[in-house]
Parts: structure tokens; sequence; C-alpha cells
DNA sequence: TCTAAGTGTGACCCGAAGTAACGCTAACCA
DNA sequence: TGGTTAGCGTTACTTCGGGTCACACTTAGA
């Protein structure tokens, strides 16, 4: 029997149409509430404690994530959504060298610093709920700082089998003398901290770039990738 | 009344001595236990794994730990034993700055590689069961190198402050570095790894020891703190 | 024969995550 | 106006892993 096929419902039922984006809504509130409680109560924050700050129950929570897990998964989505728009200078590079790292130590230490909580739940514990890697805000910030190297390694003609351990060892570096910092922040002042972090990544950067045969200069401001191949070809 | 005190017991109870030094047995025992079954079940190893292992009822590990912490807290040590044992070359230095270099980076890589398990226990789960910080391995292994480095740096009258954040970035360095090599292993050969990042540690310390008015000669005989002093006392 | 210290067994408790049924509310539709 | 749709709060319940405890047993020593 033939039915004839509308490619869209002339009309739809109101009430249905009523709680579109709901879910979506209500996934936000639910993970806004939970990014103060993590900081009220720390990163072993519980269920209830997320519900309480949410004003639902606790059941309700599993009427829209997939379990705890999914909930740290969409935490982790947030945070990496806001460290990628202060990271945007360093994505689609701005300014010299030296800032867009200056930029990216100093907003490291200020997550490690000023959200510790936060920090803390979306790199350990978040990932012990059963996160998938996608979501690791460690993964995140370094794969995309590891793709910018691998574009400029590759446009001077280097080695760019050197992107992902220099960006990853970056982030790692920088995670590690962080943590130890504010463990003893006494032995030296956060500026001084930074100010080290930041030297020693434009070394590190400097003599890799070196090695493929691009020289940069800290203080000028960098060449686009386009800019470098037609370099690179003139030679 | 003046009771007599003798400085030790004239004979001890036979059905005492007899037990002497069996928790310290039985700990052991437990440990080897847990670390075979890590390996075999991976680092979110329960309790009943890790006794089942141990051929004993799961609440006679109760008897001998306090609480999963404590049993964690035995495993990070028994770890750091043994890699403390591995770098000794590096904490009584021995040959060249790069073979101290390189050895320490091919030890942190094996053992990241080779008992990954036990690895990411220690350095996660476990810290999350609640062990103090002195038990963490990071913490353990980084504050030798730190030591190491402010001893040298003292030495030669540089900036002692940059041993802290140098020691724990570097770990940290290597540790990002080859996480994400396990996870991507097609990307270099292990052997290329460890090459660029022991490259990439030795231009770090060199570059901060210069800072220091310290020059050193990757490929001779590192000089101890006391040969140092002497040579900067002439200048 | 009694005692000391360790042992295995089994029962039980607790907290946290997760599931499900039920009744309610508000808006929409025929 | 009554029925329907979708989300909601309440309550009860299950599961799991960590942790505690009492009891009987074993072995050696006194």
């Amino acid at each position: 029997m033939t039915v004839k096929r509308r490619s869209v419902p002339a009309r739809q039922d109101g009430r249905a149409t009523r709680w579109a984006g709901q879910r979506e809504r209500r996934r936000r509130e639910f993970v806004d509430a939970a990014l103060k409680a993590i900081t009220e109560h720390g990163p072993h924050v519980s269920t209830q404690q997320i519900a309480d700050r949410a004003g639902v129950p606790r059941t309700r929570l599993y009427r829209h994530f997939n379990g705890k897990a999914d909930l740290a998964a969409a935490i982790a989505e947030r945070v990496i959504e806001q460290v990628v728009v202060e990271l945007d200078p360093v994505w689609n590079p701005r300014g010299t060298p030296m800032e867009m790292i200056e930029l990216a130590v100093r907003t490291h230490v200020a997550w490690m610093a000023e959200h510790a909580a936060i920090y803390q739940y979306v790199i350990n514990i978040g990932g012990e709920a059963g996160a998938s890697a996608y979501h690791d805000v460690k993964v995140a910030v370094s794969g995309h700082i590891a793709a910018l190297f691998r574009e400029y390694l590759h446009a001077s003609g280097g080695d760019t089998t050197a992107a992902e351990p220099a960006a990853y060892g970056l982030v790692g570096f920088v995670d590690a003398a962080t943590t130890r910092w504010l463990e003893h922040p006494d032995e030296q002042t956060r500026e001084e901290l930074v100010r080290k972090l930041v030297d020693w990544a434009w070394l590190l950067i400097s003599d890799t770039a070196a090695k493929s045969g691009l020289e940069l200069d800290p203080h000028q401001r960098l060449p686009t990738p386009k800019e470098l191949r037609a370099q690179h070809a003139t030679r």
C-alpha cells in the first residue's frame, strides 16, 4: 500500500515542540551547577552535592546524563571551550612568539592557581570517572599546540615528528612545575615562576625550530606558514 | 614502693617472639601480590582481586593495612625503592651529564612502557586513594633531581630557585610526551622519542647551568660540587 | 592443659552511584 | 472539556566496593 511521504511534517505537535532544546538547556544548567559544586566542595564532589547545587533531586541528573562519566565529560567540554577561547591568539597566531608563549603559560598557571578544584577534577577525577580521552583538557590543549608546531615545522621543511612530543611535553612541563609551586608558593613569586617557564619554553621552541631551518625572532610577529613556504622555496 | 627495673627483659615469651617481623613479612607479601594483581587486572584493581592474588580472604588485608590508602602507599614506596636504585648513577653522579640524562629518561620511558598499569596506579589511582604526597613516585623522583640541581646551582653561585621548577618540569615533560607516544606509538620509534627527550633535557639543563656561570660539557665527567666550589672561589 | 598470636570464615554495615515506578504540572490538541 | 505529551519531584530500591567484627581453628610455647 503506497503511503504519501512528506519531506517535512505540515504542522508539529506543540506538546512536543514545547520542549525543544530543553535537554541541552538542562545539561548546561547542570554543568553550571557542577562547576559551582566542585569549587565549593572540591574535586571529590558527589552527585548529591551537584544535585543540591542544581536544586533538583539526585535522580533527575540521570534523566539528562548517562551516568557520572557523561556528566564529567560535559564538564571537561565546558572547560575546554573556555580555555580554547582564552588561547585564541595562540591557535590563530597573533603577536610575537614571545607574546604567544607568555599568554599560553600564564593561562595555564592561572587555571591551576585560580580554579584548582575544577582543574584537578577535569585532569584527574573526571578522567577516572571514565570520560573518553577526547574530553581530556590536557589532550585538547596539547593537541592544538601540536597542530600549530606541526604546521610550522612542515612549512619550513623540518622534522614534524617533534611536534607532538614537544607540545605534550611543554604542557606537561608547565603543569608539573606549577603543581610543585602551588604546594610551595614561598619558594618564588608567581611572576618569577612564569618568567622561568616562558624562558624555558622559548628555548625549546626556538631550538626545535632552528633545527628545521626556521630562525624565529621572539619579538617579531610570527610569520604565517604561507610566508614560510614562500621563503623556504626561494632557498 | 621501689621496683627493680631491668634494661631488657631476662627472657621473652616465645609465643610472642615467634611472630617477630611477621607483620612486615605479610605486608611485603601483600604488596607483591598487589603488584601482580595490578599487572593482571589493570590500575583499577579491587581489594578483592588483590586478596585473591595473595590467597587470603579480603578481610585479612585490613589486619595488616589501615585501609586501601595504606596499601596504596606501601605499593608506591616499593616502586620508589626500585626507581631510586635504578637511578643511583644520577643521585650519586657518575659518568657524563649526557649519560646521566639518558639513563634518567630511559628509565622513565621504560617504566611507563613496560609497567603501564603499575605506573598508572601509583601516579593516579593510588594517589586518589589518599596516599600521602611523600609516597608519590613523581614527587620522590623530582625531589631527588631537584636536590641535585640545587646543589650544583648553589656550588656555582647560581639561582637555586630554578632547581625545583626545572626538575619537576622535566619529569612532567618526559611523562606527558611519553604518555602521548604510548597512545600513538607509530608516530616515531621509542629510540627517536628518547633521543628527542634527551636533547631537550640537555638543552634546558645546560642553559640553566650556563646562566649560573656553570659551563657543562655533555661528554665530560660531571665535576663534583666540591670541585665547582673550588673553581668558583678562584674567579 | 592452657595461652599467645596469627589465620580463615562468614555475617554485616555503610556510602555512593544508579534504576524505576508513581503522581503531579503545564501546555497543547481534537 | 477531556485526553495527551513531556518534563518534573518524590520515594523506594538495587548494586557495588570498602571496611568492621565475632568466632572457631591452628601452631607453637609455657
